[in-house]
DNA sequence: CTGCATCCCAAACGATACTG
DNA sequence: CAGTATCGTTTGGGATGCAG
């Protein structure tokens, strides 16, 4: 396994490290998420920001803006006399919404073991 | 599917939501995937920290805290001296490790195409 | 409706030095 | 070797107001 540096690993550039640095973000995954398991991979920006409890003007579009740039979705202008935008999923998109369906779902099963410990106070003494 | 307001959705501070903040740290899902995919689950710090370009030592220890008192993995003192500690994968963690691995491989197969994108200077016109 | 600009705070992160 | 403490920087993130 190790060729040149005894322990050396990935680049800090690499693609990998990059995917986990844009879903390294609080909203990436839920965005992600609600676009594909409540709109079909498919929604309009007040549609998302309706979906996503807590989610502020600011932080949807700078979430979609790195996803748009990554190539996870695109963005599709219906209409300017009232504005009407839609964000869509892109086959790379969709590919990649497995990792987070089964992190959310991970979750879910788990979430009475994971309550209990949160509940925990100090769980090192 | 919606049941008292229009388009509600998670609680603030649900599970799910909870594993995604968790993930959405800088190192947590590099350290599993190392802990896991480099060292079968189970690995000493030191080893960690050389496995981990560019991580600091303080950051590798609140994130595997945070991890802990997840019950990702759990603590393991061997020794004390010289200090030996060892990581070890918990049951819970191993569950979870595959949406981490499935995103990093999204990340290596997808590679060229992310690394395109990535050149590219101004994604938008 | 959508998006941008601005201000501002809190938190995450990193470097370093020190203890057992 | 493992861990903590402290400091300083940077960044993410939220609120608000304005413009097309």
């Amino acid at each position: 396994m190790d060729k040149g540096s005894p322990e050396a690993e990935w680049r800090e550039d690499c693609a990998p490290r990059r995917v986990l640095a844009l879903f390294a973000t609080k909203w990436t995954s839920m965005v992600l998420h609600t676009l594909h398991a409540r709109h079909q991979g498919a929604a309009r920006t007040g549609v998302l920001l309706r979906s996503l409890p807590g989610i502020s003007k600011k932080m949807l579009t700078q979430t979609l803006r790195e996803m748009e740039a990554s190539g996870l979705l695109t963005r599709h202008v219906q209409g300017s006399v009232p504005p009407a935008v839609e964000y869509r999923l892109t086959a790379l998109g969709r590919r990649c919404v497995a990792p987070v369906e089964l992190l959310y779902a991970w979750g879910r099963e788990n979430a009475d073991a994971l309550d209990q410990l949160a509940r925990r106070p100090t769980a090192r003494r």
